[in-house]
DNA sequence: CATTGACCTTGCCAGGGTGGCAAGGTCGAG
DNA sequence: CTCGACCTTGCCACCCTGGCAAGGTCAATG
């Protein structure tokens, strides 16, 4: 199979899969006589591994070591555990952070008439950060 | 003042302020005698609001277009309001998103045990996507 | 057999937004 | 004069993906 099936089958792009080669994450594949990468399905069930893996919003640093333990037939399900709810944090984090961002901006388009007038309590927030207070959104 | 000066009083870095320029978001400031960049108080005032704007998520470019209704004096704040409000379409989009994301996760994080045992839900989650149902969250 | 079109290969450039580093000019104080 | 702090420009890095180019390969046509 080559690398534009397993495209296909895996949900990735022939492009992601040959930088995730480049970059180590995936082992080279293995080349027909033509040049060609190609895949089996080992391959196949590695990619979509991964492709599931970069959904749920893992760094693909995060993946390479999900993948290891993956292949780690030793592994401590306590490992995957800990890396699966340092991501969560980082989620929570982001989610904290965006929540903030969206209350201040709706206070100010709450105190916005909208109109064709000039006046813009949105842009007067802005100019003098009366109204955005520290929310902590500092990214 | 310098620029060193500026970035201090605005809450941006020098490297920035320099950025800013370069794209156009900034208009070139002035020059002293020794070719260093000069900024007054509405450059300063001006750079105040870009951290701000910056602050509350808005993208350069949404920056950009804030800056020139903040400029104009024959804005209608319906303009101001319906950029801030696709802002906030966009963080409710994102944290949306971000929530799936957490759930499912949080979903496999809880069926697995955590111990020294290689037997993990997350890592099959990962593997056959049975737990990683559709939310929705593919960018 | 020649051509066509789909596929593969590598490599480079782009983005957004910032940080880092280099090599040089300039200022003010010791 | 010298030293350190500051300024200047320019390039490279990150992360991850897309796009485009120039070329090789394959299978199926005419």
């Amino acid at each position: 199979m080559n690398i534009g099936q397993a495209a296909r089958h895996s949900g990735l792009t022939a492009k992601m899969i040959r930088y995730y080669e480049t970059i180590g994450l995936l082992a080279p594949a293995g080349r027909g006589a033509n040049g060609y990468r190609r895949y089996g399905d080992k391959d196949l069930h590695q990619l979509a591994f991964i492709k599931r893996a970069r959904d749920m919003g893992f760094s693909l640093d995060e993946v390479s070591r999900l993948l290891a333990l993956w292949q780690d037939r030793q592994r401590a399900s306590a490992d995957v555990k800990a890396l699966a709810e340092a991501h969560i944090d980082d989620l929570e984090r982001k989610i904290a952070e965006l929540v903030g961002l969206r209350d201040t901006l709706r206070e100010l388009v709450g105190h916005c008439q909208g109109d064709e007038r000039p006046d813009c309590p949105i842009l007067r927030g802005l100019e003098s950060g009366c109204c955005a207070g520290d929310h902590g959104a500092d990214d």
